[in-house]
Order: structure tokens, then C-alpha cells, then sequence
DNA sequence: CCAAAGATCGTCT
DNA sequence: GACGATCTTTGGA
């Protein structure tokens, strides 16, 4: 299967996308999560170029976020890297099979992450689809965490990566104006009693990447 | 279309 | 030894 992102030439694409500095992840996670939307999560494998604008992301707050991995100050092996500066991977293991990608943030010593939850496929699709075991539909390659990992080829092996370096960074994309922002409560952590209903996923509106379209939204 | 169940193993208790 | 920041498949309406 063939795909027209795949006729530009690698160089030229990597050229015209190269990796935000370390400076951008340096800000409230809250905001973390909304800059991140329209962003470009790339990935240079010896097997080919991958790439996902992001479309929906959730933010982790650490000790006090009953939904967190940290919660309670856990410091594990697995947690360790949530401690240090942001802007670095935090890939852990779901349900034995799947891998999500967590971009590290808030400030040395403060447990956060903002988990990358769908991305829009830019470059590599084709590459992405083999990933994938070819899908029928389009949205399925990369519209979830553990689907968007598979396609570009993340693994826990990439623990605890740069993100402002190759071979695995956020590159320069769009700026999400607010207004396109939506928030809503985080997927899949019903057990976290009153952190349940924080609002803290964010999409792009109307996106139709986007994983999980709730009944209950609201306008940032 | 939706709900239910199975898959499968790293991580923490 | 139990369980999950998930995904796929299947079966029924």
C-alpha cells in the first residue's frame, strides 16, 4: 500500500520538523498538556520514519493524583524517570501487551506526566501500517495509546529517552488555539475516586483521531 | 452499534 | 498473587 507522505524525501521532511528545545516541556503540566496538541511525535527507526500530530493527551499530577502512577510519592523503578526534569519518556507496560508513551513533566522532583492518548499519522503511514497488522480503517492505526506506540514502533526499550533529541522527539507543529481545546475526564481510571472526575484530558475538537468521544464535554 | 470477554505479563504488594 | 492510564474479537440486537 502506498501513501503520498511517503514520496517526500525523508531528509527534507526531518529537515522542515526538527525536535522543540528542552525549554518547551518547562512549564505547569496543565498547560504541558494543551501546548502538546498539534505537536509531532517522531520516531527514526532503522526501519523507516514514523509520525503522529498529537490530537489528545491526559495529564498525571503526581503524589496527590490518586490516578497516577506516583500517587502517594511511589518511587519505583518504573516511576523513577517522573522524578527527574521534564521532557522525557515515560513508556511503561499495559495489561502484559501494550505499550502507552508518557512525556515527563513539572519540575525536578515532582512526580507528573502527560500520557499521549492519539495521534494524526504525517509521515511513515505506510510504515505504520505494517506496524499495525494493516487495519481496515484508517483511524485504528494510530487513534489510542497503545495503538499510536505500535505504530510508530515505542517500546519500553525507549525508556527514559530525551524527547528533544533524536532518535525519538516532540518536532515543531501546529499551536491549538484554545478555543479548539476540549477537556474532559481521564479514560480507563474509574477506581481513582474523586480524581476520577478531574478534567484532565484534553483533544482537539472535532478531530477525528481523537480515541474516545465522551458525553460530558466542555470547552477549555 | 454496543457490551462482554479474553489476551498476557510487568509491576507492585 | 492480583491487577491494570488497553485493544481486539465476538456475539447479540
Amino acid at each position: 500500500m502506498n501513501h503520498p507522505s511517503d514520496t517526500i524525501g525523508v531528509e527534507s521532511w526531518l529537515k522542515a520538523h526538527p525536535p522543540l528545545p528542552a525549554s518547551f516541556f518547562r512549564r505547569p503540566t496543565l498547560e504541558l498538556a494543551q501546548a502538546l496538541l498539534g505537536k509531532i511525535v517522531v520516531h527514526i527507526a532503522p526501519e523507516g520514519v514514523a509520525a503522529g500530530r498529537i490530537v489528545e493527551t491526559e495529564a498525571y499530577l503526581g503524589p496527590h493524583d490518586k490516578a497516577a502512577h506516583s500517587y502517594g510519592g511511589r518511587m519505583t523503578p518504573r516511576t523513577r524517570i517522573m522524578y527527574g526534569p521534564p521532557g522525557y519518556s515515560y513508556v511503561y507496560k499495559i495489561y502484559g501487551m501494550y505499550d502507552c508513551l508518557n512525556v515527563t513533566a513539572g519540575p525536578e522532583g515532582e512526580p507528573q506526566a502527560v500520557l499521549i492518548r492519539a495521534l494524526e499519522p504525517v509521515f511513515g503511514e505506510t510504515l505504520m501500517h505494517e506496524r499495525r497488522r494493516r487495519p481496515k480503517q484508517r483511524k485504528l492505526l494510530t487513534a489510542g495509546p497503545g495503538r499510536l506506540t505500535q505504530a510508530l514502533g515505542i517500546t519500553t526499550a525507549h525508556y527514559g529517552l530525551p524527547l528533544f533529541v533524536p532518535p525519538l522527539y516532540i518536532a515543531c507543529g501546529d499551536d491549538v488555539p484554545p478555543e479548539r481545546i476540549v477537556r474532559g475526564k481521564r479514560i480507563g481510571i474509574d477506581y481513582a475516586e474523586e480524581a476520577r472526575d478531574y478534567l484532565w484530558r484534553f483533544w482537539i475538537h472535532d478531530h477525528p483521531f481523537v480515541s474516545v468521544l465522551p458525553k460530558q464535554n466542555r470547552s477549555v
